[in-house]
DNA sequence: TCGATTTTGGACTATATAGTCCAAAATTGC
DNA sequence: GCAATTTTGGACTATATAGTCCAAAATCGA
């Protein structure tokens, strides 16, 4: 081999993530990830192909990087419910303490990525699936523990949970109102209160039979 | 006066705002807006005035657009209950069967505006807080019906849909999966049920007291 | 030391962008 | 019809952008 590198591509590619999800994927410069990262454009490109590649890259890093810190924050030797609490706590505690305000990097991503960009948005999800089996996997263990109904449906709560802190840390983007915020992690946590874990059999799944169009205004020939 | 307008502003409006919707702020260009509505740069300037202008009229023109959508689904003569899933199944079905997945306009901007820029994120805020009302008016006729508990915590509830709605349009972006969308429509109505939504003096309120620094790295200079 | 190989800085390109400007067109009151 | 006034199209500007390219520098094996 010859020359060395300069850099540490590890590094680069934290430093690259973090100024994606300060200032999302548009609004971001080549200037930018240059300057944060300290490579210059050729390093750049030569070590993560182009800007778009470079977000992949950075939103698995993402993944990689927080799904130990929640895993972590459940498996704590404490009541699920007291764990989740506390990592709601956490969550809220950092958007209202203000700097830290730039919500969930996936979250971001799904709102601001096209639809059409299947690549992207397939790694987002592959980040949410993540932090779904995580919250899936404490709740199996609470369950075992004897701290949610046998029947209770870890894997509806798992995915309930992550939407729920999706809806908690979105909000908070807007509205950093600790009374607000604690309004919603208190709401959300009544779901984990036993008696509402166990399966109910003959409620109605959802799907297939809503009439109504409401909501909102469905149309536009899908804008380029 | 002299020459009229050839167009109508609220036409162009609507028109704009369903760019913005489609496709983000930063990824609409001017050519985006002009063709979409159909007017020239003068036209489009003399009457909104800026790009920016025009996103924040774009905010309340969809505030005002999809608040009597709610408004009128919450009002249909149902349980309370059964017009919350109504209306979740059809943001389901609106997300599952394609086109129409561009998320919620306002968990867009959020997600996407720059938290320095507070005129912006308080339009935002202004418009999930009437969401948010509108979730509460329909709550307390409710509990008046006898459908909640008389000391059903109504605001906290309001604030709680508000934020499940905005996860649930968050997921299925990336995520447009009717099993998963409905598992969290699923557990988020379980928490309206009647022996859910007594208020709970003794428990403890949120904020204040959270230690271990968990969640997702906080720091970061700001990223101008 | 030398040739081979890789990295690096930064100049460069081609394009896209937000916003400006003005002459021509359209309309009004008279 | 005419002067006054407003709108309109689109040319124009200045800048920012993603990405390319290459000569110089740095390192390695021999």
């Amino acid at each position: 081999m010859a020359r060395p590198r300069e850099f540490d591509a590890e590094f680069a590619l934290d430093r690259a993530m973090e100024v994606f999800w300060a200032k999302g994927y548009e609004a971001t410069s080549l200037d930018d990830l240059c300057e944060a990262t300290g490579l210059s454009r050729s390093s750049l490109y030569a070590t993560f192909g182009s800007k778009r590649n470079l977000l992949l890259q950075s939103v698995d890093r993402y993944v990689e990087r927080r799904t130990p810190n929640i895993a972590a924050a459940l498996a704590r030797p404490l009541p699920i419910r007291d764990a989740i609490s506390a990592l709601l706590g956490e969550f809220i505690d950092q958007i209202v303490s203000g700097p830290g305000r730039r919500g969930c990097f996936l979250g971001n991503c799904a709102a601001e990525l096209p639809r059409h960009d299947r690549a992207a948005l397939a790694r987002v999800r592959q980040g949410l699936t993540r932090t779904e089996g995580t919250f899936r996997e404490a709740l199996v263990r609470a369950r075992a523990r004897g701290e949610l109904a046998p029947s209770a449906d870890v894997a509806a709560l798992a995915r309930f949970l992550t939407a729920g802190f999706q809806g908690l840390r979105l909000v908070g983007k807007a509205n950093p109102d600790r009374a607000v915020l604690g309004d919603i992690a208190k709401t959300l946590l009544r779901c984990l209160e036993e008696r509402n874990c166990r399966r109910n059999p003959h409620k109605r799944e959802f799907g297939h039979d809503h009439q109504t169009s409401t909501a909102c205004t469905p149309p536009e020939s899908e804008a380029a």
